[in-house]
Formats: structure tokens, C-alpha cells, sequence
DNA sequence: TTCTACATTATAATAGTTCTAAACTATTGA
DNA sequence: TCAATAGTTTAGAACTATTATAATGTAGAA
């Protein structure tokens, strides 16, 4: 139907057998031209849309953390409601739409590189994110 | 036996009532001349060791709440799956260190200011917040 | 084809947090 | 001074995101 090849390569080249449901799920994720931040309830809804058969919220949730095992994945700390994960898997920053409840990427273009003058001894810098809280600028 | 008229104060000022529950909580956090970071269940640690008297967990959760809407804490987000709380209001950066999973304050005149040349139209920035993701150097 | 380690699934369990509603209390003002 | 009242505390139930369980299914190897 589709040329899932890519994704059976990707998976099988990550130690991972491609399961349909992950074929799937790479499809929900990867196919589209632009990337999204998503949480794993509008996961279940994406997949689905744009499926008949069902796939468990156990394989959803074990999927998702085993693609953001393999980097394929970034986890966005937002809230401790819910996670919010990110098909971007490229350095960049975030604004936070408080009011509509929406990540928005910025382009790490825009952002001048942050610096830190401090180190901790003995620790080495994993990564560097920022977060800008933005809300409805009524005035 | 120890000076709470200040704790009364503020919390009379900012149109809560100084109970002893309150008050109690006041102390646990804001008496120490360090700042520091917490979770709902250490802070229940901390409280049950400096008094006899229970506080109950919904009284807690409650007062943390009314805290930090009245500006008194900040709610850190971190990748976790609590909330963690910072009784440090003023603006300012963190470390994460993974491997203790143990958050530190940056001093603000240790981050060059964040420069995002980028804005949403109709939005206006809250905050600017960076997270330092640090870990063990073993190398 | 057969074997087995890996994967999926329904469902139960867990844990942080919020809700409920009854009991309690700080504050007001007669 | 002391009821009236609005705000607060509380135990426990409810809620919800996530993880664990364990039985069933399947991909890949031999
Ligand atoms: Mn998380
Ligand atoms: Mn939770
Ligand atoms: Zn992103
Ligand atoms: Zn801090």
C-alpha cells in the first residue's frame, strides 16, 4: 500500500522488530513533512484516525518510550500533568502558549546560544533548553 | 516561642488567613536563609519533623497552591513525574542533574540573557527559563 | 516448520493530585 | 462578648496518567 521500507529498516536497524503496530505508529509520527509535540492521548487519537485496527494504550505507551530510547524522540518538560514528547529531535527551543495550552518551536536559529558561566564539577552538560511562557498579551 | 508576626503578616496582607497550619508551613519553608527546591512529599517529610501536630496532605497540597499563586513559590518544570517547587521566587536558571535527580540553582548573573529574536504576534513573554540537563563525566 | 525471544494486549495496579463534604476556626460586627 | 459567616482543614474517596502483569501472539532464526 505505502512504502513502509524506511521505517522496517529504521527499526530493524535499532535492534527493534517491525511489528505492524510500530510501522504504524512510525507512520503517525515520521510521515508528515512538518513535526509536532504531541502527548500520548492525542497519539491515540492520530493513530486512530488513521487506522482500523485498534492498537492498545499498553503498545502506545511502550512504543513511544522505546522510539525516545533510541533517540527517535524528545521528552518537552511542560507540566507534571501529562509528557509532552517531540517528533523534532534537533537542539531547539520552546514557547509555551499558557493560555492555548500549545508548544511551539523556535528555531534554534533565532535563539542566540545560551551561556553559562558556571560549571558543576564532576556533571557534564547533557543539554540546554529553554522555555519561554507565553500567554494572551491583552492590553 | 518563636517570632511568627511576620509570617501573620504576610499571609494576612496577601488576604489568607494565618492559620497555625499556614503558619507552621511558612516556617518550614521560608525560615531557612538558603533557598530550596521540593516536592509535595519531601516537603510533608520536613513538616512532620519540625512539629507534632499532622498536617493533613490535602492541607498541603492546598497551601502549596495558594503560595505559589500568590508568588510566594515557583513550580518548576521538570522531566519527572511530580511537581517540584522552588522557594526561590527570583528569576533564575537550573541544573538538572540526572543521575541524583537533583535540581541547582544557577545564579543569574551566571547566564548570559537569553536573546529569542523571534515573538508570537498577540502573545506576550511571562518567562524565560533555561534547564540545564546535567549528568555524571565519566570519562 | 519449529522454536524462542520479543511484542502486544486487556486489565489491574500504582501514585500523584484533586475533589468532597463534614467538622472546625478566624474574623466580623451587633 | 459572642453569635454569624466565610474561609479552612481534614480523612478519605475519586480521578487520571502511567506502569506492571501475565497470558497470548508473532517475527526472525535455524
Ligand atoms: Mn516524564
Ligand atoms: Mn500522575
Ligand atoms: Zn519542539
Ligand atoms: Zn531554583
Amino acid at each position: 500500500m505505502f512504502d513502509n521500507s524506511q521505517y522496517i529498516e529504521k527499526l530493524r536497524s535499532s535492534g527493534l522488530r517491525p511489528t505492524k503496530q510500530r510501522i504504524k505508529i512510525c507512520e503517525v509520527l515520521f510521515d508528515s513533512e512538518k513535526t509536532f509535540h504531541f502527548t500520548i492521548n492525542e497519539l491515540v487519537k492520530r493513530i486512530s484516525k488513521s487506522t482500523n485496527d485498534k492498537i492498545s494504550l499498553a503498545t502506545v505507551y511502550n512504543t513511544v518510550h522505546a522510539f525516545k530510547n533510541k533517540g527517535y524522540l524528545k521528552e518537552i518538560p511542560i507540566n507534571s500533568d501529562q509528557s509532552y514528547f517531540d517528533t523534532n529531535t534537533s537542539h531547539h527551543h520552546h514557547f509555551y502558549d499558557e493560555t492555548q495550552k500549545d508548544l511551539i518551536d523556535i528555531d534554534d536559529a533565532d535563539v542566540e546560544p545560551v551561556k553559562i558561566n558556571t560549571r558543576i564539577p564532576g556533571k557534564k552538560i547533557k543539554s540546554v533548553e529553554v522555555l519561554v511562557k507565553v500567554e494572551d498579551d491583552k492590553s
